[in-house]
RNA sequence: CGGGGAGUAGCGCAGUUUGGUAGCGCACCUGAAUGGGGUUCAGGGGGUCGCAGGUUCAAAUCCUGUCUCCCCGACCA
């Protein structure tokens, strides 16, 4: 643990895992696949928490919470659902030392318990819209698991909506793709490609299913959040009807929308480097880190009262700042530990930075010199903020530009093949499983999305030929 | 779930082949010096070897079972 992370073009895996709890992210917890996330890792988390539901409240949203155990009969009313979700399931059968009549699945993903209430709550046209979020944890019994990644445990955020009309439910579907679009690119940096799933690829139970797919480090694709419009089959399954302003009974049109903990990883497998993590400005627990440098104690007093006061100057502002007055470590050794956190920036304070009255600002997304700045006391809010905004703008730009570099338009399943061992494969795809399904057997990579944003006109599908007006994204994925 | 690897101090490992009661580096504690890129020296604390059972005078070491983690595949947010 003294020493660095696992570089990454030695084992991208493995700095992966290095990162996680060297950065104080996370930490292996004694049950199979299952984490504990530590205080650092959760403060992001609270991070992404709050720029999400601002945004969902902004839309309409309001919260509320449904149980977390779910009778077992409520996932045999859908029947694609059951299919979907049934061999991941965790089931628990005995409470309070007796067998229960009915065993309760802990919730992979609450439509069905939601839907249930929903049958109950919703009368009227007049109910219409509902549009509830929940922020819960949820258990799906996966094979393999990755910190944040895929763990049998996680963290999220589950909408539920019913609507009146198919319009207005694929009217939010999309809203909240542009939501979740959001999010990625202003808060998490991350250059995602809100798309639309395809048939093999959606949501157990959905009409049609949406995704932001990003890329990670490795080029590598992760789908970064989903939201999935069900049409009427849970309203059909679970009664959720009402009665329009002619008083006849109407199905209503659904939708669920949901962002976990992976998009931790999202954050992480973007912008890290191997010096560790490189986080987005506006979701860093600490934006900027203050270490003061000194070697005696006559120049202890004046540096940390300097430091303290720069400390207090940018806490006025808003800014999420921490001064690192730790004595037994070293300047070196905190320069590589808030490197490892990915805090955004480093200001340096020391006798000559004090008798300047200025500061050495340090740029986490570049190393070095060409990274460092000298920042006057005067104005240090003002250029700590517009430094941050930099930050933000250049972390994102560097990934998409990685992005740009590593996505290929591609005629051919050849040139498909080699493409997704390099990144992301733009073919155009008639649309069909078969022609699916074959590129995934020939190319062990998988459609990601057909991407909302398409190139217009025609071509020919890249497996059979046939005209096809759509582009889909192939690559390999986590 | 299939294939491979691994569980010994907080972390990384040696010791296991040839059973004899546990060691190294880092971390941690104390002191001193140091301090603008992972300081140095000295002293010190901490484990009974993933867990359960078996063989034996004696088990980290041999046997059986079991749990967990990592890597590669099939499935998934």
């Amino acid at each position: 643990m003294a020493e660095g992370v696992t570089p990454q073009n030695e084992d991208y895996s493995r700095w992966y895992t290095d990162v996680v709890q060297m950065a104080d992210m996370a930490d292996y917890a004694p049950v199979r696949g299952c984490m504990v996330i530590k205080p650092y890792g959760y403060a992001l988390w609270e991070n992404i928490h709050d720029a999400l539901d601002r945004r969902f409240k902004d839309t309409g949203h309001v919260n509320a919470y449904f149980p977390l155990f779910i009778p077992m009969s409520f996932f045999e009313k859908e029947a694609e659902h059951v299919e979907g979700f049934s061999p991941e399931l965790a089931v628990v059968t005995v409470g309070g030392g007796e067998k229960l009549e009915e065993p309760l699945a802990i919730r992979p993903t609450s439509e069905t318990i939601i839907g249930h209430m929903y049958s109950q709550w919703i009368k009227s046209y007049r109910d219409l819209p509902v549009l509830i979020n929940q922020w819960a944890n949820v258990v799906r019994w996966e094979m393999r698991t990755r910190l944040f990644l895929r763990t049998t445990e996680f963290l999220w955020q589950e909408g539920h909506t019913a609507h009146a009309t198919s319009e207005e439910a694929v009217e939010e579907t999309l809203r909240m793709l542009d939501v979740y679009t959001d999010f990625a690119m202003n808060e998490a940096a991350i250059p995602v490609i809100p798309g639309r799933k395809s048939d093999s690829e959606k949501f157990a139970g959905a009409i049609n299913s949406y995704t932001i797919e990003a890329m990670m480090g490795d080029k590598r694709a992760l789908q970064s959040g989903t939201t999935h419009y069900m049409g009427q089959n849970f309203a059909k399954a679970f009664d959720i009807q009402y009665l329009d302003q002619n008083n006849e009974l109407q199905n209503c049109w659904t939708t669920s929308w949901g962002l976990s903990t992976r998009m931790i990883g999202a954050i992480i497998m973007a912008h890290g480097d191997d010096k560790g993590l490189v986080l987005p400005p506006r979701l860093a627990p600490i934006q900027v880190v203050i270490v003061p440098i000194y070697k005696n104690d006559e120049e202890r007093v004046p540096v940390m009262e300097a430091a303290d006061s720069r400390f207090q100057q940018l806490k006025a502002a808003g800014i999420r700042v921490k001064l690192d007055d730790r004595t037994e470590c070293t300047p070196g050794f905190k320069f590589n530990d808030w490197e490892m956190r990915g805090v955004p920036i480093r200001m340096e304070v020391g006798p000559k930075d004090v008798a300047n009255q200025s500061v050495v600002l340090a740029r986490r997304d570049i190393p070095g010199r060409d990274g460092k700045s000298f920042v006057s006391w005067a104005d240090l809010e003002t250029q700590i903020s517009e430094l941050l905004v930099t930050i933000q703008k250049a972390i994102f730009d560097k990934a998409l530009a990685f992005r740009e570099a590593h996505t290929y338009n591609v005629e051919t399943i050849e040139e498909l093949t080699k493409a997704v061992d390099d990144g992301f494969a733009m073919a155009w795809w008639c649309g069909s499983r078969e022609c699916e399904a074959a590129i995934k057997a020939a190319t062990k990579s998988t459609n990601r999305c057909i991407p909302m944003d398409q190139p217009g006109g025609s071509g020919k599908c890249i497996h059979c030929g046939a005209e096809s007006t759509e582009k889909a994204i192939f690559g390999k994925a986590y």
